[in-house]
RNA sequence: GCGCCCGUAGCUCAAUUGGAUAGAGCGUUAGCCUCCGGAGCUAAAGGUUACAGGUUCGAUUCCUGUCGGGCGCACCA
């Protein structure tokens, strides 16, 4: 990996120069840049390490680019260049074999090792079971199952896990509004409680439930209990299909209720107890003026138990226990973290909805509190979507049950083109859905290009096979030893001479940067933006550069880079979840 | 009132964790099919990065303030 290459040689160089060690090196910063004026792979070094050095950023640059060790299979050049930039260009050798050892890695290209093994869980969705997943979930599981499988590809231990919320006040509503809703199926009066869940998927439970059973639960004492599990498992049976017909793989279904059933809660609060992190107390008093109402509600009140969390940089103590004696929301999801840690965890990465922001101080404290390290959890928030028809917004009633569900959207605009969009913009930003532009199967919709581009070569490789040209190959090619000279072809085998060949040669070569960029930062969506500049590399090549031709050698080198250029459009759609297609049909809207 | 996300081309968004001349797509305009998939390519026009200060070699990025948009501020989950 070039990146390493990099960082050791330049541990070598400060190590050399005398001008640091690894206190300077953790300081590193190595980027690709993007005007390939300024080579092949830069960094600032210098610029950072001028003030100690008391020397100025050009002679540090200097000293650093004379000390680098010659590495001539890779690079050609080391360069100091503006206020001291350092810029490595690679060699000729480096960049005519890399096809070969892209098509030799396979879909293990654009990988590494870097994070060896460090277990991470990253929790995502985890919508309520009390209806249909909505289209912030849809983006969730498109960002979270990305997300898994970048830190997978960069060397962790990745795991996804859902959240079942399967305990507490709302499961019971939707046991309740389930109830009644079988009560006026049987042609029985039952209001809908207050609050009750109003969609139309409520109905659809109550229809489906053995009406015998069902009258007895109505008559019996604690009757909607019964309603409830049922409802429950069949709301959980429903979002497992949609996630899973969505491509969201999770490697468990975490259920709340195991939490107290397991005494896992109680427990937490002990041991927050034995630290001292708990009392009981009153309400604390709020500034009455803005809240008139709650002197009436607070008389008789008994004492709960507070967290200390107000220590822990949270705004204030917070409630685990309330003074009926359940507990709040809170304590079984401390519980929950708890458990993730016990289970050896050394990281939780949380995706939580827009409106859960207010919750990460109370959480992140909650967890300080029970003397988890304090980077143990890493929240992000994924952002709201507004979605657009015909240029207008899409009004959703979640009261009414009215909501474009993830369901309704692969229907409408298929899996694959869901996901392309929600992974094309940044998870913290608001994201505008163009429903119009996502059904639209032609050249204007952005998530077809890859797709295009890839069916493309799949194409051309057909052809020529069909004139009996394969791809140039190595006979024997060692397996996975990495290096540059890995696949053990020579660089005379494979020729390479136009500019567009070289330009996308090195945006190959950029991948797996993007993908190790991409999983540090958390930041799915630079895949997508880097396979739509893949891609119109790979156009530019095509229109400027004759792939079947009568050079045959000429021919095959070409071929090469085109299966390369497959390889990495393959592998980037596959850590996005989305089909890289070998053919693609044009549909009669395209024609038209 | 407090907190979080955000404000970049007509529209939707990028900008490699502070880097070099702020880039794509759509839309607009002008071109490119005897040939490997035109769902493609080439080019033009389009910007005081909301505004005002500050930090430094360097700010769209960090800090402070103002304006504007969205969302949160429960003994709900």
């Amino acid at each position: 990996m070039v990146w390493k290459a990099l960082t050791d040689g330049l541990a070598e160089a400060l190590k050399v120069t005398g001008l640091g060690g690894e206190e300077e090196l953790r300081r590193l910063e190595l980027a690709i840049p993007r005007d390939s004026a300024h080579g092949d792979w830069t960094t600032n070094l210098s610029l950072l390490l001028a003030k100690q050095a008391k020397r100025p950023p050009r002679a540090v640059a200097e000293a650093l680019a004379a000390a680098f060790p010659p590495d001539p299979e890779r690079f050609a050049s080391v360069e100091v260049a503006g206020p001291g930039f350092l810029n490595f260009r690679y060699s000729q050798t480096f960049l005519s074999e890399l096809p070969a050892r892209v098509v030799a890695e396979g879909e293990r290209f654009g990988g590494s090792d870097q994070a060896h093994g460090t277990n991470v869980l990253v929790e995502y969705v985890s919508a309520n079971p009390t209806g249909p997943l909505n289209i912030v979930s849809a983006r969730a599981a498109a960002v979270g199952a990305t997300l898994v499988r970048l830190l997978k590809a960069t060397g962790h231990e990745a795991a996804g896990e859902f959240y079942v919320n399967d305990a507490g006040n709302q499961v019971d509503l939707l046991g309740e509004s389930v109830a009644a809703r079988f009560a006026q199926r049987v042609g029985l009066e039952r209001a809908l409680p207050e609050n009750g869940y109003q969609g139309s998927y409520v109905q659809e439970i109550a229809a489906a439930l053995p009406e015998r059973e069902g009258r007895a639960a109505l008559d019996a004492p604690g009757g909607t209990a019964w309603f409830r599990d049922r409802a429950l498992e069949r709301m959980l049976a429903s979002q497992q299909r949609d996630l899973s017909d969505y491509g969201a793989e999770f490697a468990r279904w975490y259920r709340e209720s195991e939490l107290h059933r397991s005494g896992a809660v109680d427990s937490t609060l002990e041991v927050l107890a034995g630290r001292d992190m708990v009392y009981r107390a009153l309400r604390p008093e709020i500034a009455s003026k803005d809240r008139p109402a709650d002197e009436e509600e607070r008389e008789g009140l008994e004492e709960a138990t507070f967290l200390r969390t107000g220590r822990f940089g949270d705004d204030q103590d917070r409630v685990v226990v309330k003074s009926n004696g359940a507990p709040t929301y809170l304590l079984p999801d401390i519980a929950y973290h708890r458990d993730k840690r016990a289970r050896g965890f050394r990281h939780a990465i949380d995706l939580w909805g827009p409106d859960h922001h207010g919750y990460v101080p109370r959480m992140k404290a909650a967890l300080l509190a029970l003397g988890l390290e304090p980077d143990f959890l890493e929240v992000l928030i994924v952002q709201q979507v507004n979605l657009l028809a015909n240029g207008q917004p899409v009004k959703m009633s979640k009261r009414a049950g009215e909501f474009v569900t993830l369901r309704d959207l692969m229907d409408d605009v298929g899996a694959d083109c869901a996901k392309f969009f929600f992974l094309m913009r940044s998870t913290s930003a608001h994201l505008d859905f163009d429903l119009d532009l996502a059904r639209r199967q032609n050249d204007e919709n952005p998530a077809y290009y890859v797709q295009y581009a890839h069916a493309r070569i799949a194409s051309v490789l057909r052809f020529a096979a069909e004139k009996g040209l394969t791809p140039a190959r190595a006979p024997a090619m060692a397996q996975g030893t990495g290096g540059p000279s890995a696949t053990g072809i020579a660089p005379a085998e494979t020729k390479y001479e136009a500019s567009e060949e070289f330009a996308l040669i090195r945006k190959l070569a950029a991948f797996p940067e993007v993908v190790r960029g991409a999983a540090a930062a958390r930041e799915p969506h630079r895949i997508p933006g880097y396979l739509v500049e893949t891609a119109a590399e790979f156009h530019r090549f095509y229109h400027a550069c004759r792939v079947v031709s009568d050079d045959v050698a000429r021919s095959r080198s070409r071929l090469l880079l085109a299966d390369a250029t497959r390889v990495v459009l393959g592998n980037g759609l596959a850590l996005m979840g989305v089909s890289a297609p070998e053919r693609m049909e044009r549909s009669a809207e395209a024609i038209a």
